[in-house]
DNA sequence: AAGATACATGCAGAATCGCGCAACAACCGG
DNA sequence: CCGGTTGTTGCGCGATTCTGCATGTATCTT
């Protein structure tokens, strides 16, 4: 394993579970601990986390406040989710990830809109329960704690039974070479099972996730029909990724 | 656990509660009271808290967050979830149903118990998400909108797949004639099914439960293995009840 | 005043840390 | 192709830190 994918890893894992055990990533990884604890040293001198005892924090307390993060969207979050939810039409039937930005395409989707939802992230269905036009379904399976989703077997069987005109799909890093990458190999499965299941897929990713990559692939640039981002469409990366044949939806 | 990462959940308790016992948190955390005074000691030291006999409390006060507050289960609810948690044996599996109630239940299991929890309510799901020791299943289906479960063919169909020791059911009517019952038809079947793959079922009533009916029967007085209720030992209904041979635990 | 509860302190075992060292691979100029 | 350089990795060791228990003291309750 790469010493940069490494730590690509570590920043992923601090972000979504918001703590590092440097024993356990050392035993999960086949590393020893001295290397993940000099990557966190070196983290920590970047300021990208805090160095504690044991393993480290994020850096910024207020990262994991997983209600606070609900409560206010990003602004890039909030772009993206707007483009995303006008792709919803009336009466249609959406696959929707879970994750924060997906979770802002829960609160974007207009109230009157009538459409069915579809997702495997309790935190999503919670949000649109107060709904008045969405139809809820949910795919059930183990819950994968970190990113607040069902993972797993049971949930990628669940997914088998559902079908929708169109999948909305977070990820944590979107890379020209790399590709389409999250941190956890459960999580990549059963993404792309959910977008097996959508005649259209697109790919939610606000500025800060372009041009990074994580440790699992997710899905190969052909199998989707587009991204949705607010990053530059200027920017190298974008233009690499047009280059590619990747479609672009930018939100402004 | 990690000694920083305890000391961040003092303080965001500490935030949201507006208080801290150090001997209830070191139950809940699983872990000896000294570290939890030397944790206050140090934190009241930064001037972060302010040391009181017994626990501690917020340096700057009227900090309480009110949403919090209001979250919390009335003082009946909390009473009898504290009874139906103190069930639930460490290594077991538990089926928990959807309600307010219910949730209490979730937020009564204590930190470290490591432990299954199987349920149909996203709601239950999202309050257990940073409860560690607490391995999760959620069942998937419809989601039914007015008690925020999943509920239908489908919902009944992955409870098929799952059993457990013990399940906790919330019910709206507790009557010594019309029996247990529930507002909606589908909620019922759900909550038969529920109970039909666990080894005991307990029923949830606080107080004002007792007494009153619902249209729809959940379950005969023969299915369930006892009540857990706040109401009063001596009051009538109550007695009815046991007459029936129903077992109740009272919480105080 | 007496018993119960909470506290501070000291101690021992365990976990974690930082540092130096050696093995190893990648890289580079000749 | 080759030897030197550089950077990374894992291991060993002593130092540091953390944790739970035991003990004696302080504080609260009845």
């Amino acid at each position: 394993m790469l010493a940069a994918e490494r730590r690509e890893h570590l920043l992923a894992l601090l972000a979504r579970t918001g703590k590092i055990v440097a024993k356990d990533v050392a035993a999960d990884l086949g590393i020893s601990e001295d290397s993940v604890r000099r990557d966190l040293r070196d983290l920590a001198a970047e300021g990208l986390c805090q160095r504690v005892y044991g393993g480290a924090l994020p850096a910024s307390p207020a990262v994991v406040d997983y209600d606070a993060r609900r409560a206010v969207a990003p602004e890039g979050k909030r772009k993206v989710a707007a483009v995303a939810a006008a792709l919803v039409r009336p009466g249609s039937s959406l696959i929707l990830d879970g994750g924060t930005t997906a979770l802002a395409v829960a609160q974007a989707l207009p109230q009157e809109l009538t459409c069915t939802v579809i997702t495997h992230s309790p935190t999503i269905a919670t949000a649109l329960i107060d709904h008045p036009g969405a139809e809820l379904f949910l795919l059930g399976g183990r819950v994968f704690k970190h990113s607040a989703v069902t993972c797993g077997a049971a949930a990628v069987e669940a997914a088998q039974n559902v079908s929708a005109e169109l999948c909305l799909l977070g990820v944590t890093g979107v890379h020209p070479e790399a590709g389409l990458t999250t941190a956890d190999a459960d999580e990549a499965a059963m993404k792309r099972a959910l977008a097996a299941r959508a005649a259209d897929t697109y790919i939610l990713a606000s500025f800060e996730k372009i041009g990074t990559a994580s440790p699992y692939r997710v899905l190969p640039w052909e199998k989707i029909t587009g991204l949705i981002t607010d990053a530059d469409p200027h920017d190298t990366v974008i233009g690499r990724l047009r280059a590619l044949g990747v479609k672009t939806l930018t939100a402004e």
